[in-house]
RNA sequence: GGGCGGUUAGCUCAGUUGGUUAGAGCGCUUGCUUGACAUGCAAGAGGUCGGGGAUUCGAAUUCCUUACUGCCCA
């Protein structure tokens, strides 16, 4: 036996009243990390999961202990149930994000990256990786997540770094990797391109300038434009063939205002009459649109900005050196006062922002690296169409999937930064348009120069699933682990990572990456904000923990993960709770301690499935009854319900009746307490690892105990295994009647004033000679769970004391004698609500049963349920007005 | 403009193929130092399932429509 390092040995005496997480666990961690319990074991069957790695420089917020939780939950399961599991963990170089991190840190000594030169800077993040980096490593192991460090990962180690290289020069020999002249989305603050994704839009109130264009000749013609800025750049005015209002100016020219520059006016189908005046300015080196127009009519491209957004040389004079939005502002005042600005309309724009630093993009005539990628869309598409990849739940993600794939653009991969993964490829000095793609520089190296530009991360994310593994080497690893399993994300990153995983996976591995993935929603506040660092509601996972305890915000995250993958509103009540769960789980082992003290001899668990108490039958079939419901629920994500589920078994049937039931029988029952106890610990041990492992290891050290399996730590014990000859539907039934017989008496009492520190009898009128036989075995546990002193049968013909309280549950009557002391009238008056409440019922029930349609065309066994529910009733009525009658003679 | 979600108790959410009287946690009310737990125990109140219409013997659940709200795409 190896044991964790905490030296506790507790008995009823030496534990504390509440559970105390801070005391263990970061010792237990440590511990199971040193015992190697997270590396792959034994000679199941694979299953492995790659964590969505990290922004390495950033903090992981409550989104991340979520994502990493769920994970957690499936692979402590699959590992308990004997497959081979490997969780990789690890992080992402996140380029741009990182690159600006570093930059703004440098300013802070007033120093540019471009002070440092490339190698200096590069040093310098590096060095800020490894002082940050482990930040996130040290945040998983307090949220008690079961990775394997030992393979730990990062999108720009060595590994990483040649499975890039191969991948980049794999494509481009393929032919699916191009450089061409494109608009691209440029980000005028991070200096470097973007593609489609990472441009975020925002809706907002913009303008639309109508600005007239005039020729010597009195030729004139007015343009309708969102960024007038781009003026500069036109090189034709556009309109559409067939719009009547124009034919008489097509193929004719008007001069661009304040430039001596004349355009021509051109025809294209491409422009939308219905748009602003019909005529619109082509700016092929600023726009998307205008450059296709341009490409069609063989259009002069000028651009007009530099690299920071700052009008250039191509600019007249005055408007040189000035910012585009200034220019904007001083470009109009001129027009107006030139008398070409016609007119303003308010209009709503969709304007396109960096999504790293929000500043808006430019749209950018630039020479950049693309991936082609309709082809290679052709068999990520099919592998989800055909269901080798399942993504759960299933529709909603699926949807977005495809109609991502299916409009798939070109993506634009090469990032205008210097921090990622450098382009393998080499111009030649002499002429830069002659190149070589290559792994290793040539020979003659000093003839060359390589690529300044990086890749886009995510085309290195896109190898994560292999690249991790060992690719391009052919490593055990990869066979072992490739395909991985599952994939656990939020549907936020499905377009940026989740169809390229799928899309290289197949590429290069000629294999799906993974068989399921489990899209989950984001976490928001309770108002169902996104939390955020500027809006100040961001929850940091780390104050819940320091707060709570890990297995709380677990237990309280997973419990939000419904099976819908909707977002969650956190509120820090349900962590709350959740540690009140902790601490239940707790004092069942307190109670189970102390009842171990005084029994004679060690006992083991396994024995209560010899019991022949009912009562202890009874909680072994409500325990595999659960066991069966998780297991259903882990198989389809539904972290939420199986919560629900161990949470109901835990406090709602075990402690608060099994236990409670238990203690008339204390010495016979530890057995079945003991059991029940460790099943429950087994199926709690994947949301909370800490409180059951650390009660695993005091209940292995205990003399009076004897484990069934004999395993250092319960994350590698066996899985509960289902049995489900233990689940006893009539069983349950029995005691769900007498349980409901219990909770009668208690109301009763509590309605008619009998303070718990009285003393009263019961007595009982069963509807038939087997309930009472069944009844009269459990009246002690009636006497001590109900608090009543003498428990009487009498049958409906025996008379009974003339001054009662008195009820009805499942066709038996409940009185309480209170001679004297009882309160007629308002006895009365309870039961005649009671009595109208029920008289409501039936009047439903035999509604439904006269309606012949009902009874006709429902099925039998519906019918045949409200007639006997109705039947039912009937009787209980009938007893009540009994009652009720007795009453008022008594008065 | 196109698409996808959500709307159920004061709050956060469940509710499987339509089938008794729609559930849970938190909160609330009342009473409890009941030898595991006040991070607790017992009892209770609280919802015409956003509105309207349709299908059906029967609708929170299916269909149509509408309002509000959130997200994605253009």
């Amino acid at each position: 036996m190896m044991f964790c390092d905490i030296q506790f040995c507790y008995n009823i005496q030496t534990m504390e009243k509440n559970y105390d997480p801070k005391l263990i666990e970061e010792t237990l961690y440590a511990w199971w990390e040193k015992s190697g319990y997270f590396q792959p074991r034994g000679n199941g069957e694979p299953f492995s999961v790659v964590i969505p790695p990290p922004n390495v420089t950033g903090v992981l917020h409550i989104g991340h202990a979520l994502n990493h939780t769920l994970q957690d939950i499936i692979v402590r399961q699959k590992r308990m149930q004997g497959y081979k599991v490997c969780w990789m963990p690890g992080s992402d170089h996140a380029g741009i994000a990182t690159q600006n991190v570093v930059e703004k840190q440098l300013k802070k000594d007033k120093v540019s990256r471009h002070d440092l030169g490339r190698e200096g800077f590069l040093e310098k993040v590096w060095d800020w990786k490894s002082q940050y980096g482990s930040r996130i490593t040290e945040q998983i192991r307090k949220m008690g997540q079961s990775v394997d460090w030992s393979r730990e990962r990062f999108t720009m180690d060595e590994g990483c770094q040649e499975a890039v290289l191969d991948h980049f020069i794999g494509l481009y020999e393929a032919g699916h990797i191009y450089r061409g002249k494109r608009i691209i989305n440029w980000c005028p603050r991070c200096h470097t391109a973007l593609s489609d994704i990472e441009v975020n839009h925002k809706d907002i109130n913009g303008h639309l300038w109508h600005i007239a264009y005039k020729a010597e000749d009195g030729t004139e013609i007015v343009v309708a434009t969102t960024r007038p800025e781009t003026m500069f750049g036109d090189t034709a005015v556009a309109v559409h063939p067939e719009d009547e209002r124009y034919q008489h100016l097509i193929g004719k020219t008007v001069r661009l205002p304040l430039t001596g520059r004349d355009i021509p006016i051109v025809a294209d189908e491409h422009v939308e009459k219905d748009f602003g005046t019909g005529a619109v300015k082509v700016t092929p080196a600023h726009d998307p649109n205008d450059f296709e127009i341009g490409q069609r009519h063989d259009l002069e491209r000028i651009l007009v900005m530099d690299e920071s957004g700052i009008m250039n040389e191509n600019a007249p004079a005055d408007y040189q050196g000035l910012d585009r939005f200034k220019c904007r502002k001083v470009l109009i005042a001129q027009l107006e006062t030139d008398g070409n600005l016609v007119k303003i309309d308010d209009h709503a724009i969709s304007r396109g922002e960096c999504y790293r630093c929000n500043t808006v993009v430019e749209p950018y005539l630039s020479n950049q690296w693309f991936v082609a990628m309709k082809e290679l869309a052709g068999p990520a598409i099919e592998a989800v169409q055909s269901g080798q990849i399942n993504f759960h739940p299933k529709g909603r993600w699926e949807k977005l999937y495809f109609e991502w794939m299916n409009n798939i653009r070109d993506w634009c991969i090469s990032r205008q930064i210097w921090w990622g993964h450098r382009i393998p490829v080499y111009y030649r000095k002499d002429n830069p348009d002659e190149y070589i793609v290559s792994k290793t520089p040539p020979a003659d190296i000093e003839n060359y120069i390589q690529d300044e530009d990086v890749l886009d991360t995510w085309f290195s994310s896109s190898l994560w699933p292999f690249s991790t593994f060992g690719w391009p080497k052919e490593t055990d690893d990869l066979k072992d682990f490739y395909p991985t399993a599952l994939l656990i994300t939020g549907y936020d990153i499905i377009t940026f990572w989740v169809s390229r995983m799928i899309t290289m996976g197949i590429h290069e591995m000629k294999e799906i990456p993974f068989k399921d993935v489990y899209i989950h929603g984001l976490v928001r506040d309770i108002d169902g904000r996104k939390m955020s660092k500027s809006i100040g509601n961001a929850i940091d996972p780390l104050d819940l923990v320091e707060q709570y305890g890990a297995d709380a915000m677990r237990f309280g995250l997973s419990s939000l993960a419904t099976l819908g993958g909707q977002d969650m509103k956190l509120a820090e009540d349900k962590i709350e709770s959740s540690r009140n769960f902790a601490n239940k789980i707790w004092n069942v082992t307190r109670y189970l301690f102390m009842v171990l003290d005084d029994v004679s001899a060690p006992i083991k668990p396994s024995d209560a499935l010899k019991s022949e108490n009912p009562i202890d039958q009874w909680v072994i079939s409500k325990l595999h009854g659960t066991i069966q419901e998780v297991n259903a629920s882990y198989l389809e994500f539904n972290y939420a319900k199986s919560s629900d589920l161990l949470w109901d078994f835990v406090w709602n049937q075990f402690c608060d009746w099994y236990i409670e039931a238990s203690k008339i029988r204390k010495e016979e029952a530890a057995s079945t307490l003991a059991y029940g106890l460790v099943t429950a610990l087994k199926l709690l041990h994947p949301s909370m690892p800490f409180v059951t492992d650390h009660i695993w290891q005091e209940l292995q050290k205990h003399p009076k105990i004897t484990l069934d399996e004999t395993v250092d730590s319960i994350s590698i014990s066996q899985w509960p295994e289902l049995d489900t000859k233990r689940i006893n539907p009539d069983l349950e039934e029995t005691i769900d009647t007498l349980i409901d017989i219990i909770r009668e008496t208690r109301k009763l009492r509590k309605e008619s004033n009998i303070a718990l520190s009285k003393t009263c009898n019961l007595i009982l009128i069963p509807d038939s000679e087997s309930k009472k036989l069944a009844l009269e075995s459990d009246i002690p546990l009636i006497q001590k769970l109900a608090k009543v002193d003498q428990v009487t049968f009498l049958s409906a013909t025996d008379e009974t004391p003339s001054q009662c309280a008195a009820s009805v549950t499942n066709q038996t009557q409940l009185l309480i004698p209170l001679e004297g002391l009882i309160d007629l009238g308002e006895e009365k008056a309870r039961l005649e609500k009671q009595l109208t409440a029920l008289e409501n019922d039936y009047m439903i029930q035999s509604k439904k049963l006269s309606n012949p349609g009902f009874v006709d065309k429902a099925p039998e066994a519906v019918v045949a349920k409200v007639k006997e529910k109705a039947d039912q009733t009937q009787t209980e009525i009938n007893l009540l007005k009994q009652q009720i009658e007795q009453l008022s003679t008594a008065a």
